[in-house]
This record gives structure tokens, C-alpha cells and sequence, in this order.
DNA sequence: CAGTGGTCTAGACCACTAC
DNA sequence: TAGTGGTCTAGACCACTGA
């Protein structure tokens, strides 16, 4: 392994695809220790920045990850956890399961949930859009924080109009069995249809704390609208850490 | 602005968050160039090399994007194509339309299909799991880039079972009016469900050219198998830009 | 031709780990 | 204490843009 200057991809990045190969065909398993940067400069014959530059690389693929004093690792991709469209079947709820507590429960894994703010602001834009009412209007908001085991994996708002969640435990810390949406049914809303949107982006700084998250790990923003017939009565947005989820759907063709 | 040497962020960070404060208050709007290096090196009396590892942050956001010997500019956000459940609705391939051919000729885009090859190869693990068949049975691939306007969007492979596809033109480069699941539902495949699965992760460098992606955008690996009846007749597997693409489900409440 | 970004070289200090 | 990664400083060359 060395350089070659006629090609054209630069050093550091022949380095990094070098390292890459290495790793995809499990010359280095996940989990294992890379070379080090004085053992790439002594290998490649190159300068100390260009080997961290070819490390960095592959850090912001998500691929490695340094731990300092130790080395530089290949990632052990974390369990994921499946968010299916059938987690809001209504059995569920009655059972006393809230839609998430129940697809990790599935798998054997513990959940807790962290409530970071109850509070009545002013509605966001695309909030205020889907409940058809004016930008500003004071919606109450359930913000909160989900970890699963020791990892936090997801935060969370749930927005509702006020006269919507007046005098339930929807307003307090603890919802209760089979959480928000048991509430939400007990009060005569019952929930009939969803709508979910994903998209995906990069962190910012401030969800890479909140959430833990490795260099080079993308997020999935989830918004869900839950309708009582034609009405909109929850407005859902999600932010989650794009390594430890997988979303799937299943539905009929559509005539 | 300067930087703080109580502060614990590291002075990269520190002129990076300045930096992102000001995108995210439009201070420098989309499109617009940040301050070069030099500027920013005299601004906050630091080496170049820590005003370069700042911007380096930001464009792993993908919030801002190098034009060599022009400078640095907050990134224009592209136009997100909406990928529905709702697009595989049978009146649409009546009408002649492929799923994705429906759904963004809708937004009054051009499109096109570039055929990266036909061939018949070993089935890949989970290809094999989902048909059923032993893994490395021969399977039918249809792999093409999609391109929307003058900018490839999606890399997406099409496998068959050889049985499926014969004497169709599936095999072919042009598919006909409706695309192959016309084709399938001609053959007597009347395709009733279809199962997606979502996850995202950072492109390999193979994918960042094949997609022409900036740096900091992450892609979307969309799993998708439609059925006849209990028999998958197609598996499918498709890498989306993440900064083209919104995905939206809509589903009952099930029981 | 001056300005700008992209990359490399060279050397330094610090924080942390493992022995 | 030696080894390792993380960051900063300093200086250089190249490729490209725009006046």
C-alpha cells in the first residue's frame, strides 16, 4: 500500500479508500482498531495531516470513530429498531401500549421517556396549517425525549389544540396507559387515519448532543398527523437518530 | 466576533456556530457567500487552517458548499420531489404512467430514465429471503440511474424471478407505456400490496459521483417488494438523494 | 493578475488510555 | 511513560474565477 501521484484522486482520499476496502471486506472487522496515524504516515509515506485528513473522511461517512488515547474503530452498527405503520394498531392502546413502547418492546429492549417541556405556544406555520386555524394561535405542546436503553434515539413534540387536551392527562407528565392517543379516544376522538413524512438531513450541533450521535450519522425528521375522521387532532414532528431506525410501510395498491 | 478562549468550543467551533447563526438568520441568505478565509482569519485573528476547519464543519452539514476560486456560499436548497404511497395507484400505469414517471411529471419536471444494465445474476441474500429461493438462484435485474431535469436522483435496481419476466419486455431497455408493473399485471400479476422499508445513511464515494452529491447530503436506501396476492413478484432497491426527496405515507388506523 | 478555495507538509501542544 | 487522537499554527503550491 502506498501512494500513487499519477492518480488522480488526491492522497488523502486514496488512503481513505484504501481503509474503506479494507473495511468492507471485513479485513478490518467492525469493532477493530485501524491503523494508526503514524503507522499510515510510516505506510504511505506521507505527511501526518493528510493521514488524519483521510481518517476524517471516513469519520464523516459514519464509518469509524475515534476514541482518544485509544484509536480509531470501526463502528458497530447499532441494533435498529422498526417503526412500522401498524404500531398505531388500536389493540395496542388497549393492551396499554403506547405506539413506540410497543415496537421496542417488541424487540426485547427497555424505553423511557423523558418529558423536556408542557407549555402552550404560539403555533409554528406548518402546525397552525394543518390544524386550519392562524399562525400564532396558542397550541399546547408536549415535548419530549426518548432513550432506549442507555441511548437517546428520538426527540420528539406533539402539538394539539388547547380545547383538545383540556382537563386530560394529555397536559401532565405521565399520559397513562397506552399513552397520548388512549386519551385522545377516550375523549371521543376516535382516531381513524395517518399521515406520516419523512425527510432527511444532517444534524445540527444541538441534536448531535440531545441525541448522541457519531460524526457522519444522519436524522430523520417524521412528521405524523393523526385524523379523527377529516380531523387533524394531533400534529407530530420527530427528529431521530438515522443509525438506530428503520421505517417501513405496507399497504394496498391503490386503485 | 472573535473568539473566546474561556469558551470550552474549540475556536473552529466557535467561528462555525457564528457562521451557522448567521445562515439560520438569513443574515446571509441561500445563495449568498460567506466570508473568505482571509476575512474570516482577520476577523477572528486566527490561522487560516482553523477558519478553513470551520467551513469544513459546515459543508459536512451540507449547509454551505466550495466554489474554487469563487468562495463559499450557503446552499440553495433543491426542490423536494414528494414520493407517496398513493403513486402506485392502477389508473395511473392505465394512463400509461410509470410510479415515479406519475409522481413528478405532477410537479411539472422533466424526467428521464437512464438503463445502467439488464442482466441476469446470482441473487443477493435478501433478494433471495424475500422470493423465497435459495441464495445465488439466477434473478433478472433491471439497474437505471433516474435523472429529473438535468440532476440524477435515484440509482435503483428491479429484481425478478427469471420465470416472472420472460418473453416480456421488462427485458428490454424501454419497458412500454406503465412501466414494468404494467407489464407484471399484464402477465396476470395483479399487484395488490407493497411493503417499503426506509433507513438512511452517508453515501460511499461511489454513490456521492453517481448522484452528483454535495457533501453533507445523506441518501435514503428505500427497500420496496410488491406483491401478488402472497407472492412477491418484484424486489426492489433504490438509493435516493436525501435533498430531493420527502416521502409521505398515508394509512388507516388498524385494529 | 489578484483573490479564492483545496490540498499537502511540518511541527507543536493537549487530553486521554493503557501499561 | 509511551502511544494515540484532536486541535491549532505556519507556510506552501495548485486550480480556478473574475476583473
Amino acid at each position: 500500500m502506498s501512494i500513487d501521484p499519477t492518480d488522480p484522486r488526491s492522497p488523502s482520499r486514496q488512503i481513505a479508500d484504501d481503509l474503506r476496502a479494507a473495511i468492507e471486506a471485513k479485513r478490518i472487522a467492525a469493532g477493530e482498531k485501524l491503523p494508526s496515524e503514524s503507522e499510515l504516515v510510516e505506510q504511505y509515506k506521507t505527511a501526518p495531516q493528510t493521514a488524519r485528513k483521510a481518517i476524517a473522511l471516513l469519520k464523516n461517512e459514519g464509518l469509524v470513530e475515534g476514541q482518544r488515547g485509544r484509536g480509531v474503530f470501526v463502528v458497530q452498527q447499532p441494533p435498529m429498531i422498526r417503526v412500522g405503520s401498524d404500531r398505531y394498531a388500536r389493540h395496542l392502546r388497549t393492551a396499554g401500549k403506547a405506539p413506540f413502547q410497543a415496537e421496542v418492546e417488541l424487540m426485547g429492549l427497555k424505553w423511557r421517556q423523558e418529558v423536556i417541556e408542557l407549555a402552550e405556544v404560539p403555533a409554528p406555520v406548518w402546525v397552525a396549517e394543518w390544524f386550519g386555524i392562524p399562525e400564532g394561535t396558542l397550541v399546547f405542546v408536549r415535548r419530549r425525549r426518548t432513550w432506549i436503553e442507555q441511548t437517546p434515539t428520538q426527540l420528539a413534540d406533539s402539538y394539539y389544540e388547547l380545547e383538545t387536551v383540556a382537563g386530560t392527562r394529555i397536559r401532565e407528565e405521565d399520559t397513562g396507559p397506552g399513552g397520548g392517543y388512549a386519551r385522545l379516544e377516550e375523549r371521543g376522538f376516535r382516531l381513524t387515519r395517518f399521515r406520516e413524512e419523512l425527510e432527511t438531513k444532517m444534524p445540527t450541533p444541538t441534536e448531535v448532543s440531545a441525541l448522541q450521535l457519531r460524526a457522519g450519522v444522519p436524522v430523520v425528521h417524521l412528521h405524523r398527523i393523526a385524523f379523527a375522521g377529516d380531523r387533524p387532532v394531533e400534529v407530530f414532528q420527530s427528529i431521530m437518530a438515522g443509525d438506530r431506525h428503520t421505517f417501513a410501510y405496507e399497504f394496498d395498491a391503490p386503485e
